[in-house]
RNA sequence: GCGCCUCUAACUCAAUUGGUCAGAGUUCCGGACUUUUAAUCCGGCGGUCCGGGUUCGAUCCCCGGGGGGCGCACCA
């Protein structure tokens, strides 16, 4: 790989080629970076009326198109050159006798990779490609490094998450599955505005992080000279605008969270968080559901997950004892779990805490099991400092995580909203962070006054929007779903 | 952070497991060709991640470094 801040230019003569010829257009008077190229039509939608043009006929139809040149095939006094646009492809033919000698040759002395604009007449060809004959054309912007392999791709892993335009000039898949992230996301804004939900914005530079178990990303706000933290939740703001009377927030934003990369975890990554007040976290299971379904519907998914309502419910320790035969909530301290899991075989870590357990027996026992889109319910209040205590089941509070193929994507609560509960639950956990937890929530005073302002019984969740873009088209890892994953240096 | 694997032309791949074998296709350059579509045909340019070491000789072996992949750890 190249040195950083160096150009990765290797000493190629196709680099110094394309210079020339840069400089022999100028010289003939050309101008390879042109301003602009109005009235251009997506080739998708010059090819659509034409479905029924029979091969070997002109059409009456002229188009003006523009894009990539993706291929070339020279036939002496003609040519066919194929242009790619983010629509789709078309095939052009170019002939002598139709742009003159000096036009031609100029058009064929162009490279892969110049972006080309296009007038010319809709026909289909002898062997059936509808085409377009160039009538007329421009250079729009010269390419001075040769493109990704025409027929193979760009298939490093490397080169296609560092240099993602690349991966998007030369693999249409991964062009398909940004295209249907973003109809996923307009989609989850258009279900959510329809119910009455109000976009809102929150801080993501913030002086106290919180709303999550996780390490943030710490800077320095040299105005203030005070520390700031990148959110790693959304949450306590979000709270905070129902304590204002909005009701019915959500937001849309990135979180930043300074943890290990691994295939569901990228350190910045999208999440729609939303709070809905008079609601418990049984009516933000049945609107997940109903989201979920709606944005796989938009999102044109025919893939193996069933996301229709209801989702298959468990509770957290339910789905425990089934897979183990450990019943967490029985073995209550921390040595009777310890003792139970150890007699099973497991490996039991010195320094977890009973809660710990719980949520180590889950990610390895009952998560990777939870393929179709499953509402685990009922967690351990020690793992949920902003969840309402449960109505019926001591010790446990009102929480849903939601999981589809072995993943968690969503996190809901019946909100807490008792102020003197809630200074206990950061108490709780600024002894955790005194005894060395990393990712215990700082106490946040500002969100504990707010809540003494009154805040309605409320419901609230937050989903990951990489993970379910990641479900929504079949990929496997984050990065496939985020255009510039965090990569080393 | 740990373990395993990996790095060959701009791109996609092959080869040697110490010795005239670093090769093919794409791209690019030159030539032929007015309905091709991985167009075809002829000729040409171009390379072993970096730094040390062993050796008569290293792309191959050893050490160190760097990038990447997978797994583990971490991570609601």
């Amino acid at each position: 790989m190249a040195e950083p801040g160096e150009a990765a230019a290797p000493p190629s003569d196709l680099l110094a080629a394309r210079r020339a010829k840069l400089e022999a257009l100028r010289a003939a008077g050309v101008e390879p970076f042109p301003h602009a190229y109005p009235g251009v039509t997506p080739v998708a939608e010059v090819v659509a009326p034409h479905a029924d043009l029979p091969a070997g006929e002109d059409s009456e139809a002229v188009a003006r198109v523009a894009g990539r040149i993706a291929a070339r095939r020279g036939q002496g006094k003609a040519a066919f050159l194929d242009l790619v646009d983010r629509s789709g492809r078309l095939q052009l033919h170019a002939r002598r006798d139709v742009l003159g000698e000096e036009a031609f040759e100029r058009l064929l002395s162009l490279d892969l990779g110049d972006i080309l604009g296009v007038d010319g007449l809709v026909f289909r060809s002898r062997r059936g490609e509808l085409s377009l004959r160039v009538d007329d054309y421009a250079l729009l912007a010269k390419s001075l490094r040769p493109p990704p392999e025409k027929h193979h791709g760009l298939t490093d892993v490397e080169t296609r998450l560092r240099q993602r335009e690349l991966d998007l000039m030369a693999n249409e898949a991964t062009r398909d599955v940004f295209l249907t992230r973003a109809r996923i996301v307009a989609a989850t804004r258009r279900f959510l505005d329809d119910e009455g939900f109000v976009e809102v914005e929150t801080p993501v530079l913030q002086p106290i992080y919180g709303g999550a178990a996780a390490r943030p990303f710490t800077t320095h706000f040299n105005a203030l000279d005070q520390t700031m933290y990148l959110r790693i939740a959304t949450e306590l703001y979000l709270k905070r605008c129902i304590v204002g009377g909005l009701e019915r927030v959500y937001e849309i934003g990135k979180n930043f969270r300074n943890e290990g990369l691994s295939f569901k975890h990228n350190p910045e990554f999208t999440m729609i968080e939303w709070y809905e007040a008079y609601a418990d976290y049984e009516v933000v299971a049945r609107r997940t559901e109903r989201l979920v379904a709606y944005v796989a519907a938009q999102a044109g998914y025919e893939g193996d997950l069933d996301f229709g309502a209801p989702w298959r419910r468990e509770t957290l320790a339910g789905a425990i004892e089934a897979r183990t035969g450990l019943d967490v909530l029985a073995l209550r301290t921390r040595g009777a779990l310890a003792e139970g899991m150890r007699e099973r075989g497991m490996d039991v870590p010195p320094d977890d805490g009973w809660a710990q357990l719980v949520d180590l027996l889950l990610s390895k026992h009952v998560e990777p099991e939870l393929v179709q889109p499953t509402f685990l319910i009922d967690y351990p209040v020690e793992l949920s400092p902003f969840a309402k205590a449960h109505r019926t089941e001591p010790g446990l509070v009102e929480r849903f995580e939601a999981f589809a193929s072995g993943m968690e994507i969503a996190n809901a609560f019946s909100e807490l909203n008792d102020p003197d509960e809630q200074r206990v639950r950061f108490e709780a956990q600024a002894r955790a962070a005194a005894a060395g937890d990393e990712e215990a929530h700082p106490y946040d005073e500002a969100f504990v006054t707010a809540l003494e302002h009154g805040m309605p019984p409320t419901g609230g969740i937050g989903i990951g929007i990489d993970r379910l873009v990641m479900l929504l088209t079949g990929r496997t890892t984050i990065r496939e779903v985020v255009l510039f994953p965090a990569l080393r240096r």
